[in-house]
DNA sequence: GTCTATAAATGGATAGAC
DNA sequence: GTCTATCCATTTATAGAC
């Protein structure tokens, strides 16, 4: 879908091409079971090209998952612009991942679900990945503020968030009768009775 | 910590020391960091035993994955004995959840994180397993009898258990202050407030 | 900067003795 | 039923031409 035929590209063009093909296949397939044959064929580029842009596969990997993670941090930062208060924004956050569930399910398969410690064995746990620390920061504000319970703030957090996750994974795995958007104010709702004040 | 010293076991019991060696290292490293020869070595038997009691390195990990997930219904089930409404065996469920990622963490991390259809590619996603359809039903259970408000089945059951699952993870990443069990009243109380009637 | 060809190693699986 | 030895495919990574 992304590659579809491939005007030979060069550069940092090509560079790209490498990020979104590996990304397509890593999502489809897991890290392990893509090899840098299988991109290589793919993206419609050489060998050569791919360790001459990284230096082995595990930093092809680790390149492609900074990026996403910082898309995913600039999503829910934008999502948060203008909005005023806990609930506003946690719901802002939760649509903003609702829609990018949909419209990218490559990046949020490849960056919620897949285990990088198993690739990636020196990078920290997701959870403590900036988007993540985001999230559990609006609902910290929040406590801080009164809108929120004072509820341990992990628990304030998994609490407001757990669910949404849940159903990212459930939309993923294709259990869904209806696109996940389509739950959105449910959820939320549901999630913020659990913390309110 | 399983497997300490052997004495040389044979038969069945060779085989329940391969499936527990197999369980510690892919938990540790993953399946596929895993290989049969680090299987071998840790569990003390040689190549030919292994490839004996199981056609390939595949059935090993299936073999392996539909034995906990029936541990797990069959905790689930016990905890839900005796328990009356669907609070008090939400409640049970969580609980038995909890204790088990404390005393068999590597049970739950094989269980819950792995990403088991990157090398099970012919089994459902793990929220069609038994047990999670278990702990889907007895929300739904709530919702019939009146305790839980009318939600979509689906939602009414995330919310009620994600938050609890995403607390896991956080034990299982070491991120967490104080043991798993600590939390459980407020987690509970949180998910609770979220689907009552 | 990109290519082809190939080196080097790993790992899943089998054969055949005991 | 278990062992050792080994085969063979796959795959990461490099060398060197263009």
């Amino acid at each position: 879908m992304t590659v579809s035929h491939r005007p030979q590209l060069r550069g940092e063009e090509l560079r790209e091409n490498v990020l979104n093909t590996a990304l397509d296949l890593f999502s489809e397939k897991g890290y392990f079971n893509t090899s840098i044959h299988d991109i290589r064929c793919a993206a419609g580029v050489s060998t050569g090209a791919i360790y001459h842009h990284f230096q082995n596969k595990e930093a092809l990997a680790k390149s492609l998952y900074m990026s996403l993670l910082l898309q995913m941090d600039q999503a829910i930062e934008d999502a948060c612009r203008g909005k005023d208060g806990c609930m506003e924004r946690c719901r802002a956050i939760i649509e903003k991942m609702f829609s990018l569930t949909l419209e990218q399910p490559r990046i949020m398969q490849f960056v919620l679900l897949a285990q990088h410690r198993e690739y990636l064995p020196d990078e920290p746990p997701i959870c403590s990945s900036k988007p993540f620390q985001a999230m559990k920061k609006v609902v910290a504000d929040g406590i801080t503020n009164g809108e929120v319970r004072e509820l341990e703030p992990w628990i304030a957090a998994t609490t407001m968030f757990g669910g949404a996750l849940r159903m990212m994974s459930l939309q993923l795995d294709g259990v869904l009768d209806n696109p996940l958007t389509d739950y959105l104010d449910e959820v939320v709702e549901c999630a913020w009775r659990g913390i309110k004040a």
